[in-house]
DNA sequence: CTCGTTATGATACACTTGTTCCTGAAACAA
DNA sequence: TTGTTTCAGGAACAAGTGTATCATAACGAG
């Protein structure tokens, strides 16, 4: 983390302040009114010096993109709710164009939660079918929509003979699955391949009350 | 909600894509040619309108300033991780004013997940002592520090004679406390009033992984 | 049909804004 | 000294940009 010089420390702040208050970036001339600069040249060559340390990002020639690197984490994604996960009804998996399409209802999250994952829904968990995982009825389930799942990871699984659908730690062994319940008092489950279908990984949790 | 026509939503959602792919907004040039619009004036007209309609707002005059108001609530807030909450250690309720100073570890939360609370921390269950309330070893969990409880609410409880700290759902009844575990099979506890002790409510629960 | 509303189009103006080029001061090392 | 780096100031240019004006088309209500 390069030092930064007592202007530059104030150029900062006024972008942070700038961007809290009205919701986009300021100009080079927003700055020099702002931290008593008499000339955008000046602003200009301090801009371009926390480029080069890594403070901000601006786009060349375009206005107003000054964007600041630390809040690039604070990064909010829209989550679309595609629907509800209960015992006996598959988990929806729509197409992927159509999440952004349609106007459905969405969860804004931090990177902090989806932890940057791409391609990821949610579902909100209807029924107790789910306590062996610990999760309860109204808790938001957070989905990675993909198709390989490393051994040990939370997947949601679609058991066909079953018609129903459980959140386990999968395991590959040979010809069977065994499916590990989160509650280490539970047993395993063991399935041939053909008779599960993996939906997705488990990215997180959320429970609100 | 007012109606959108066609060619409003395709503005809307062009507005959107633009802010999460570039960090900024569009000028009346960039929608035009992103919607196959052919001239500034016609954007124009439509960018009043969804303002009127309440779905957007501008600052006259300032280029790249449209602001959806949809995403108005994503405001991000700083939720400090104060610690552990284990089977036999009391929850560490430090003076609100340490929060803020102190450098330590926080969580970057929308009003999504904190449902815009003031006042509130976040703990890391350490061992398996809360799966009664689906809480498991791991987990993170949002309190909100306050002396008033709802009955039926989720409350972080300190026991005293069992110098143990639990998540359980509390009922005031006369002369004494029920203790209703979130796991509907499990039988509620009884103590006196003395012998409890609130540390605050649970807002959410948050499972990584 | 006529009328009013709504939507589209072309053009132009005035201002905003990123950028560049120049000068110069201050600090510091060789 | 000399040269280099960093920072500040002034002025101006070229392009970007919000906005206004006028004209025209589409469309439904009466």
């Amino acid at each position: 983390m390069p030092r930064v010089s007592d202007t530059r420390s104030r150029i900062l702040n006024f972008i942070r302040r700038f961007l809290d208050r009205r919701g986009y970036a300021p100009t080079v001339r927003d700055i020099a009114r702002g931290c008593n600069i008499s000339t955008p040249s000046v602003v200009q060559y301090h801009l371009n010096m926390l480029e080069e340390q890594g403070f901000i990002h601006r786009d060349p020639e375009v206005f107003r993109s000054i964007q600041l690197v630390e809040r690039k984490r604070e990064a909010v994604s829209r989550v679309p709710l595609l629907g509800t996960i209960a015992a006996g009804r598959p988990i929806p998996v729509p197409a992927p164009d159509s999440w952004t399409t349609t106007p459905q209802e969405t969860l804004q999250l931090t990177g902090e939660v989806t932890q940057d994952k791409k391609d990821i829904y949610a579902l909100r968990v209807k029924g107790t079918s789910l306590i062996d995982a610990f999760v309860d009825d109204g808790d938001i389930v957070l989905i990675q929509q993909t198709s390989t799942v490393e051994d040990g990871e939370l997947a949601a699984v679609w058991l066909k003979n079953q018609q129903e659908v459980t959140l386990k730690k999968i395991y590959r062994e040979k010809g069977r699955i065994r499916l590990q319940p989160a509650n280490k008092e539970m047993q395993p489950m063991y399935f041939k391949p053909e008779e599960v279908e993996i939906q997705g990984k488990v990215i997180a949790v959320l429970r609100k009350l």
